[in-house]
DNA sequence: ATTATGACTTAGG
DNA sequence: CCCTAAGCCATAA
């Protein structure tokens, strides 16, 4: 049995999201069975800050806004990344959240 | 064990 | 969609 850890798990979920698409903290919250643990997530995300298979920039809030951007080095990193894979961002938003949106339930449950 | 913190979410206005 | 208040939960000290 996998005695993963929290911040793992968040991890596997965050590593399988497509380019070109983007996710909330609830969602892969819910995909790992801790619906309620939607902060965590982020706080796992910080952790996985050095590691380059987890994509956390396009992991956003429910309403398509870029929280984490406060984290990353440069704050038009996160954007900048995200428009480069085809996400439009505008004042640190998402636009068009529902195009972009993906759930990771579809793909791995 | 207890306290403090936080890249969130939901509900109500 | 924006704002405020409250809830929730894993990690760190």
């Amino acid at each position: 049995m996998e005695e993963k850890s929290f911040f793992e798990r968040v991890y596997d979920v965050v590593r399988q999201i497509p380019d070109g698409k983007v996710t909330s903290y609830g969602a892969i919250a819910k995909c790992i069975g801790a619906a309620k643990s939607a902060r965590m997530v982020g706080y796992a995300m910080n952790s996985a800050k050095g590691l380059d298979d987890v994509p956390a920039h396009r992991v956003v809030n429910r309403n398509g806004l870029l929280t984490g951007k406060s984290h990353f080095g440069d704050h038009n990193a996160m954007q900048q990344m995200l428009a480069a894979e085809g996400v439009k961002v505008k004042d640190n938003k998402v636009q068009d959240l529902e195009k972009y949106f993906w759930d990771p339930m579809e793909e791995i449950k």
